[in-house]
DNA sequence: AATGAATGAGGATTCATTCAT
DNA sequence: CATGAATGAATCCTCATTCAT
């Protein structure tokens, strides 16, 4: 008659600590962040969290990790087969609002993934920067499918022009989701954004 | 009757702890490093590194004062005044130039303000922030410029569209300067944050 | 679902290392005794002792508290009414008993008493004077009693008289315990200072 | 021409850096004083301090050296060959009086005598205990005068009467010293010590 | 499985003392 | 002689991690 925990009730444990461990990581930073604080929250002993998780930065690992399986799906629904100006557009709208929301949802993230995450660890701000480059990848096929469909510009360096695209999109996203804005005040920064992408700053 | 070390051996002492510290911080993060490591790297004793700076955040506070300090000359040398779009083109190329400098002479600036000055400390995050926010303000002052001359768009957010454009530049440094490019790597970004800044994406 | 520590068991190691640190502060006083000494008598790790006292003057502080309590009980249970000068005599005869009893099973709470207390803090010396004062203030009840039965002599300053007749006890105590005396030795102790305090030096 | 310090100019600083450090001992006991402290309030470079000291150990021992000299003066100016109880009350009374003097002039060495020389270290407290016991020798000596003047009880232990005439003395002098009392504070001190120790506390 | 008791590596900081100038 | 720059021993305390119950 041993005992054995069903897997749902693993996985539900995994994730009740995750989610302590988002909002505590995301208040006070990794380093000030205790294993203790994380348990004392779920009401939980502390030595716990360690028979779901290996260690603290293991914890972080998988906040890492959901980030990037989070933002991934943002773009991965989106393929790069629009075929006129208007519709990128549409597109560029579509994917700055899931990636919103998906901060919106969590504001901790925001802070984890752009504040908390750095000077962790060299490994740790590796796998930030990995998660940005995933996105600018995807853009960059954005960006190459505009070309050969030619309704962008032909000369651009799409490699480049992704990564400074997706700088915009992650202040966009760290100022509307670190501010905890309403749709009104995100209005503007969108349409904003979406007028530098197209257009730039000339007349 | 002797011995009160002058002004500018004191300064000297001062800067090559200062040195030291940047170096080290850059290479471990704030965290990781300690202030032996420090003394160690000059091969003094570490109390002495007490005799200079009131402790470890005061050396880092330094650090960020003179990045600082640095970014703003780089505004505060290039008032908003320019005339026409080629010639903001020549500001922002001027502008980008000179930070870039800051940051290749010494990359591990830039790994400090883009990388290990996050989670230390909210004061620190904040201080960091500011640094990014003057730049911000700077960039807006620009964008009015150009739109009361007419060479800019009129319907523009400057405030936001400030923050996109710095959030590019910063980005463009940062590569530039992390991946330790040269002047020709560094050319195509140079390129396309200008297009992409006057005239967006499309053609 | 095990291991929360019995009261009991917690408040064992509490008292363990309150016996430990008695002894450590006693032979080295507080400033030259570490936390680490504390543990390595006890053989614990110097980590565990902060999971039962918050810090060096915590523990500290504690047995001061011990040794205020302690000593109240000496007082309290001997209230001041007795009715005649052999009465009295015999009270104090009592009380002396009590307190070098105190004194002689633990002499290292003597050292603490009358020696490494001094030069910690300010803070801690007015503890112990506080011990010495509530002292000085029940013995002016006995002096009062005496006077108001008649059988001390009227016009005494009680509050001071009271101070003197402590001091005399104190130093007394500090003797007996610091030097081990037997009951033997004891013995012309407690007569001198019964003789002095009824009848003076005078024949 | 080398130029060697007088004498008398060296034993001058040596007196000045005693007397800084007396204040600044009694004000902030042994550990929280630092040699800079001592040097800054003389004006001086806290290097020079050791020229004229060997350590700090060093000018504390000298502290209690001259207290043990003053002290000593009081009573070596009396000797023991009163002959009635009047005239050894007023000795009492005289000796009293200059001890309190010595400590009302410089009530910094009160502190230092009656706290802050504890805890520093074995050696010094019993150097302060040898000061205590110096007069306790003394007043042996006079309560044996006494006695074979036929003036004071013969069945006396002299030297246990000695060390508690002895903490009265102590007693009153820390209180007098301490509290800064005026001479007409004094009186009832004065009077009840002389009280207690001729008659006692019966009627 | 859950727990929290125990552990000790690790690091910042102070300050008495030395000694080159 | 005077100085203060340099030094590093010394020690407190935190907290991630382990493991007996």
């Amino acid at each position: 008659m041993v005992n054995i925990a069903s897997p749902e009730k693993i996985a539900r444990r995994r994730q009740d600590i995750l989610d302590a461990a988002i909002d505590i990581f995301a208040e006070k930073g990794f380093h000030a962040s205790g294993i203790a604080d994380i348990a004392t929250r779920l009401g939980i002993g502390h030595g716990t969290v360690y028979r779901y998780y290996k260690n603290k930065r293991d914890i972080f690992n998988e906040i890492l990790s959901l980030l990037l399986s989070e933002m991934s799906t943002v773009v991965q629904q989106d393929p790069p087969n629009t075929n006129s100006l208007p519709e990128y557009q549409q597109q560029l709208e579509r994917i700055a609002d899931r990636l919103i929301a998906i901060f919106r949802e969590r504001p901790q993230l925001a802070r984890i993934a752009f504040y908390e995450s750095y000077g962790v660890d060299a490994e740790i701000s590796d796998a930030v920067n990995r998660i940005q480059e995933l996105f600018a990848e995807f853009t960059a096929y954005y960006l190459q499918n505009g070309i050969s469909k030619a309704f962008l510009r032909s000369e651009m360096d799409t490699a480049i022009a992704a990564r400074l695209v997706t700088a915009m999109l992650m202040e966009t996203v760290k100022h509307v989701a670190l501010n905890d804005f309403s749709d009104k005040q995100i209005e503007p920064w969108r349409r904003e954004i979406i007028r530098l992408m197209i257009g730039g700053l000339s007349r």
